[in-house]
DNA sequence: ATAAAACCGTGACATTTGTCACTGTCAGCA
DNA sequence: TGCTGACAGTGACAAATGTCACGGTTTTAT
């Protein structure tokens, strides 16, 4: 049995999926509530399996609401099931872990295949929603192109280097940093000044802005 | 008539690709590689509409020769087909401007339908590829995506403030930003300090982090 | 063993940054 | 007419940042 939560501030929405996905042999809609903060209750209280979340809900949106119980049960899978397909809706929701994303222009069977593939812990995503994703790609790359490092410096940094730029690229100050790796201030300003300088940028700015764009923060 | 260049080291693959794609009757297949470096040399000879390139071959592979195409003819659309759905590759390829990413297991009416799709300006990826996109959102998460803003806030900022976000996103220091946009270098702190408490934001840094990572660096 | 590195740290300094209170200008409007 | 609000700017100030010269300590190599 796969217990299904639906959040959706539509009465009609809410009453159609429940009797349409209840006649599914082995799906259960556990409750339907009509706002992300009943969501999260209805979570805690009856450990859905699947969630299908609309974004635009009173009191706390969908994203929110993804944010909130993806921190707390990560193991919850969360669809989006939208009318709108907003870059930054798609953007923040799969950002903060909804395992879909998809335009309630879907069929039943589609809706049905989406979350049997959701709930074994695949992803899925509307054939639309992957253009926007696409092109959100392409848009962090397109900036890319203005920050230039000396290519061949990048070799030459080291591991405790490596740990500074990626606490910069995660807009820390020094400090944070500093009391992050059990280093003093005045090192992490040190090891800084020595990034900087090997990869010709002019200060953390430019150094965070590098390390999102390339992925260095990651190694 | 569309003019599709096959960019793949294997031989019984390139000629069954043109075969089949050359027996559609708006399909024309100008040249088949087996390189990167000789894609981007039919590139500029033959100008084609759609690209079908291999990740994996010698010389080049397909990654950097979607970042060098891209730059040089922005409007090719080039489409990914591999037997691979490495994480890596997946990204790196959407992030330099790939509108497709297919693995070879599709049928031949699917690659049709996606040269048609590409074609027209849309994006096209395997529900399997997706999965990985979804997944490389959330790692993003994990990883560096810390910086997190008031969404409802984000609407508010006017389009003077947009132009020192993006200054301040390309890494500019407030001097230069000020010269950019003729104005005293008071006044773009002052913008600044705005947008940085409209936002939540600590420092600049947080503000170009999240300028390039949701692309708002673009208007 | 001793020199040469590499590493962490300090203190000092100039610069940059972010914030705030306040002034002047100009357009729109009751 | 005067009022309001948005906009550009100033000056001042505290905090954060980047750079440097320098001292220890440990590791590495000859």
């Amino acid at each position: 049995m796969i217990k299904i939560l639906i959040a959706d501030d539509q009465e009609l929405m809410r009453q159609s999926l429940t009797v349409i996905l209840n006649s599914v042999h082995d799906f259960e809609v556990t409750e339907s509530v009509e706002d992300g903060r009943e969501a999260v209750r209805s979570v805690r209280a009856n450990k859905p399996d699947v969630i299908l979340m609309d974004i635009r809900m009173p009191n706390m949106d969908g994203v929110v609401a993804t944010q909130i119980i993806k921190e707390n049960y990560p193991d919850v899978k969360i669809i989006i099931l939208t009318t709108f397909d907003d870059d930054e809706y798609v953007f923040n929701a799969l950002k903060f872990g909804a395992s879909g994303y998809l335009l309630k222009g879907i069929s039943v069977q589609g809706l049905e295949k989406a979350i049997r593939k959701v709930y074994a812990g695949s992803a899925m995503i509307n054939e639309d929603i992957a253009s926007q994703v696409v092109r959100l790609f392409s848009k962090m790359a397109q900036s890319n192109m203005t920050i230039q490092v000396d290519d061949k410096q990048t070799e030459s940094i080291k591991e405790s280097e490596w740990q500074v730029i990626r606490l910069v690229g995660c807009g820390l100050p020094n400090k944070e940093i500093a009391a992050k790796l059990n280093l003093s201030e005045g090192t992490v300003r040190n090891t800084l000044s020595g990034v900087l300088s090997k990869l010709g940028l002019r200060d953390r700015t430019q150094l965070a802005i590098w390390a999102v764009q390339t992925g260095a923060v990651n190694h």
